[in-house]
DNA sequence: AAGTTGACTATTT
DNA sequence: AAAATAGCCAACT
C-alpha cells in the first residue's frame, strides 16, 4: 500500500464520526490501523482543502482540548463554534468531557 | 540531502 | 498540577 492510503484511512475514519460525539487524535490513528501516529492525524487534518465534508472540528486532542491555536479572538475559535453547533458542551476551562462526549465504536 | 517543524500522547520531573 | 522529555513520521526548508 502507499503512503497516502494512510490518509485516505484517516479521512475514512474521521468520516465516521458521529454527529454530537468527539475522538482524539490518537484514537482516530489507532482505528485508521496507525497506532501511536497522533501526529500523523493532525498533519493530515491539516492539509485537508478548505471546502473538504470531512468533519475535522470533531477530532480534539487527549486532553479534551482544541490543539488549532486561537485565530484571533481571546475566547473563541471556529472549531468550538462548530462543535457547539454539534450540542457538544464545554467546561469552564474550554474542556470537553470525554468521559461523555468521546466517541465509542 | 540533512535538519527543522508540527491540528499528538504517554511518561517523567 | 504544570512543564519538560521522548517517541513518531510526513512535509518543508
Amino acid at each position: 500500500m502507499s503512503d497516502s492510503d494512510s490518509y485516505q484511512r484517516i479521512y475514512t475514519v474521521v468520516n465516521m464520526i458521529p454527529k454530537g460525539r468527539v475522538a482524539t487524535y490518537g484514537q482516530i490513528a489507532e482505528l485508521s490501523g496507525l497506532p501511536r501516529q497522533a501526529r500523523l492525524v493532525g498533519y493530515a487534518l491539516n492539509m485537508l482543502p478548505k471546502g473538504s465534508r470531512i468533519p475535522w472540528h470533531r477530532v480534539i486532542n487527549a486532553q479534551g482540548k482544541i490543539s488549532l491555536r486561537v485565530e484571533g479572538e481571546g475566547s473563541d475559535s471556529r472549531q468550538a463554534r462548530l462543535l457547539k453547533r454539534e450540542k457538544i458542551r464545554f467546561n469552564q476551562q474550554g474542556v470537553v468531557d470525554l468521559k461523555v462526549f468521546r466517541w465509542q465504536p
